[in-house]
DNA sequence: GCCGTTTTCGGCCCGACTGTTTTCAGTCG
C-alpha cells in the first residue's frame, strides 16, 4: 500500500532529522503527517483530487511530497537524507533504551552504523568509553537488541483483548483496587495493538505495582515505579500499567486513552484558553477545574465528549468544538449478523448451533451465508446441497420463533465479474453477499470492473470483505475506489464491513470515503464456528471509528426492513 | 513543517522512570 510507504518516510525523515537534532517541532510534524498519511487508505484519491491539504498536518509542503512520490516513487529530499544518515543508523533506534541523542553519540563517536557493530561493541566493552554509558546501560542496550532481533509484531485485536481481560481482571481483584480500565489504542479500538494499557484506581499504588510484577503471565519486567509499571506478557506483548487516584480518573483516563494526536490537539486548545490539561486534570493556573470524568474534562474545554473510536484526530476534534459529532451505532442496536458459515460449507458448527448462539447474542435473525460451488477448497455448495440447506432451515425456523434464520450465500465473483449461481437460484435466497476469493494479483482495472459487475447484478445485496486484505497474508488487491463505491451507490449495493479480526474489511477510512458517495454498510463476523460470532464487537467497534451512525448500517434494522429498503424491488412485498 | 474567534509570524503538550549523576539528560508514551 502506498500510504504506508509515504508514512514511512515520512517516519525515517523525522527519525534523521532526530538524529540531526533538527527544529523539534518539523520532527514533531512530520511524525503526525506520517500517522495521517498511515490511516489514510484513499491516499492516491486524495492525490488525484488534489485535496491533501485537508488532511490534519498536511500542508503544502508534505502534500508536493505525496504527490511527487506517487509521480516518481520516490521523494528527493529523503534521498538526500539518506546519504547523510544510513539506513543502519536509523535501525539502531527500535532498540529500546535507544533514541536519538543515544544514536548520534554512537555513531559519530564510534562509526556504529548498523545493530550487528553496536553488538560486537557492547560485548567487547568498547561502548564503556562513551560518555553517559556505563554497565548498566551496556546491559540495557543487549537486552534491547534481543528484543528488537524476536521481532516486536503488533496483535491483532481480538488477541490483545483477550490478554488484557486477564490483566484487567488479576488488577480488579486486588484489595484497594476502586477500578480498572483498559486504555490506549485498545480502548479506541485500532485494528491491531503493539501495547497493552491499563489504568488502575487505587490509593495502594506500590501494592498494585507489587502484585502485577508477581503475576502468572509477567515473563519480565522493563520497569517498575510507584505508579507506572511496563512488564513484557508471556505472549511477547508489552503491558504499561498506571495507577491514579479516583479524584483524577478522568484526566488519567483521557491522557492514557490517547491517541496522542488527539492529546495534543486537544492541549493546544486548552493552551489557547489559558487552561493546562495533564493526567491530573485541566488547570487554570494553579487551580483544579476538573478530573473526575472525561465528561467534564470535554466540557470544560468547551468541546463535546468524544467517543474513544474516534480520537484520532482526523477531524472529530473540530467536529466536537462546533456540536457536530455523529451520534454512533452501538453493540445494542445490532439485530443481526449478514456473514457467517455453517458445517454445510468451511464452519465447524452447525446451523441450530450458530442460531443458538445469535438467540444469546439477543439477536432477531441471522443470515447463513454458505461458499458457492465453485469455491471447492472451502465446500462451496451445489445445488443439491443447497436444497438440503433449505430444508433445515426451514425445519428449524418452524421451532424457532425469537430468531429468523435465513438462507443466503457467499457467492464468488469470477474472475470476469460473473456471479457464481445461476439468476433462478440466486433468486431463491433470502440474502445474498458476493466475494472475490480467487484472481486477486488481477490488474487494477480488471478487479474493479468484477466489483462493479457485482454490484450490477440484480440480485448481489452484499459485497462481502472489499478488499481482500488479510492481516499479515496480503494486502488488499488493487482497486478504483472512487468508480467502485459510485457503482455501489448507484446500484445500492451494500458494503460489508467485515469484522473477523484478521480482516477488518473495510477500513475505517474507506468507510468514511463509501459513506460520502452514499454507500451503506452490512456488518458481518464471517463466523466459521459458533464463538466466532462476538467478533461483531470488532465490526461495530471499526463502523464507530468511521464516525458511522444507526443510519449507516444495515444491522439496526428489522430483516423486513432490510428487505423494503435493498435493491431488488420485486422483493419489498414480503 | 503546520497553522490561525489572540496571529500569515511566532508559536507549537506534558509528566514518569532510568541511569548516571548530585541536579539532570534521555527515553517513552
Amino acid at each position: 500500500m502506498k500510504n504506508e510507504e509515504v508514512a514511512d518516510i515520512f517516519r525515517s525523515i523525522a527519525q534523521i532529522l532526530e538524529i540531526q537534532e533538527e527544529n523539534v517541532f518539523k520532527i514533531r510534524a512530520y511524525n503526525r503527517a506520517a500517522e495521517t498519511v498511515r490511516n489514510c487508505e484513499n491516499l492516491e484519491e486524495m492525490v488525484h483530487a488534489d485535496t491533501l491539504t485537508e488532511l490534519a498536518g498536511i500542508g503544502k509542503d508534505l502534500a508536493a511530497k505525496i504527490k511527487e512520490y506517487f509521480s516518481t516513487g520516490s521523494i528527493e529530499h529523503f534521498e538526500k537524507l539518506k546519504k547523510e544518515v544510513p539506513q543502519g543508523v536509523l535501525e539502531l533506534l527500535s532498540i529500546p533504551t535507544i533514541g536519538p541523542k543515544t544514536v548520534k553519540l554512537l555513531y559519530k563517536k564510534l562509526r556504529i552504523r548498523d545493530i550487528d557493530e553496536l553488538e560486537k561493541k557492547a560485548r567487547d566493552g568498547s561502548l564503556l568509553g562513551v560518555e553517559r554509558i556505563k554497565e548498566k546501560t551496556v546491559q540495557n542496550i543487549l537486552k534491547g537488541i534481543e528484543i528488537v532481533r524476536k521481532g516486536k509484531q503488533r496483535f491483532d485485536i481480538a488477541s490483545a483483548w483477550e490478554i488484557a481481560s486477564y490483566y484487567a481482571h488479576e488488577l480488579e481483584r486486588l484489595p484497594g483496587v476502586k477500578k480498572v480500565s483498559v486504555a490506549g489504542s485498545l480502548r479506541r479500538m485500532k485494528e491491531t495493538a503493539k501495547d497493552i494499557d491499563i489504568l488502575v484506581v487505587s490509593k495502594k499504588a506500590s501494592a498494585v505495582m507489587d502484585a502485577l510484577c508477581r503475576l502468572d503471565r509477567v515473563k519480565e519486567v522493563l520497569a517498575k515505579g510507584e505508579t507506572k509499571t511496563s512488564v513484557i506478557s508471556r505472549e511477547g506483548i508489552q503491558v504499561d500499567v498506571r495507577v491514579v487516584d479516583l479524584e483524577c480518573f478522568g484526566a488519567a483516563l483521557l491522557y492514557f486513552t490517547g491517541s496522542k494526536n488527539h492529546n495534543v490537539r486537544i492541549r493546544t486548545i486548552a493552551v489557547r484558553k489559558n487552561l493546562k490539561i495533564n493526567e491530573y486534570g485541566i488547570f487554570k493556573g494553579k487551580k483544579l477545574l476538573a478530573s473526575k470524568t472525561e465528561e467534564v474534562m470535554y466540557k470544560k474545554i468547551g468541546m463535546q465528549y468524544v467517543e474513544p473510536e474516534m480520537r484520532e484526530d482526523v477531524g472529530e476534534v473540530e467536529l466536537a468544538l462546533k456540536n457536530e459529532l455523529p451520534v454512533l451505532v452501538e453493540q445494542k442496536d445490532i439485530l443481526g449478523d449478514f456473514h457467517v458459515h455453517s458445517n454445510y460449507s468451511d464452519g465447524r458448527s452447525s446451523i441450530e448451533e450458530m442460531a443458538q448462539a445469535a438467540k444469546k447474542m439477543g439477536y432477531r435473525y441471522l443470515v447463513i451465508t454458505d461458499h458457492s460451488q465453485s469455491l471447492k477448497v472451502a465446500g462451496g455448495l451445489d445445488e443439491g446441497a443447497l436444497r438440503k440447506k433449505k430444508k433445515e432451515i426451514d425445519a428449524l425456523n418452524k421451532k424457532e420463533k425469537a430468531l429468523r434464520i435465513l438462507f443466503g450465500t457467499e457467492v464468488e465473483i469470477d474472475s470476469e465479474g460473473a456471479i457464481d449461481y445461476d439468476t433462478e437460484i440466486l433468486e431463491g435466497f433470502d440474502f445474498v453477499i458476493a466475494s472475490i476469493h480467487t484472481g486477486l494479483k488481477q490488474p487494477k482495472e480488471q478487479i474493479t470492473r468484477r466489483l462493479i459487475r457485482a454490484c450490477e447484478h440484480p440480485c448481489v445485496d452484499v459485497i462481502a470483505h472489499p478488499t481482500g486484505k488479510l492481516r499479515g497474508v496480503r494486502d488488499s488487491y488493487e482497486i478504483d475506489f472512487e468508480a467502485f463505491f459510485a457503482a455501489a451507490s448507484h446500484t445500492k449495493t451494500v458494503l460489508e464491513i467485515n469484522a473477523f479480526p484478521d480482516r477488518l474489511d473495510l477500513g475505517d477510512s474507506l468507510v468514511r470515503l463509501a459513506k460520502t458517495k452514499g454507500v451503506k454498510f452490512a456488518i458481518g463476523t464471517d463466523s466459521h464456528q459458533f464463538s466466532h460470532l462476538s467478533f461483531m464487537r470488532y465490526g461495530v467497534a471499526l463502523a464507530r471509528r468511521a464516525g458511522l451512525g444507526r443510519e449507516d448500517v444495515l444491522n439496526t434494522l428489522a430483516f423486513s426492513e432490510v428487505v423494503k429498503s435493498g435493491k431488488r424491488p420485486w422483493r419489498r412485498k414480503e
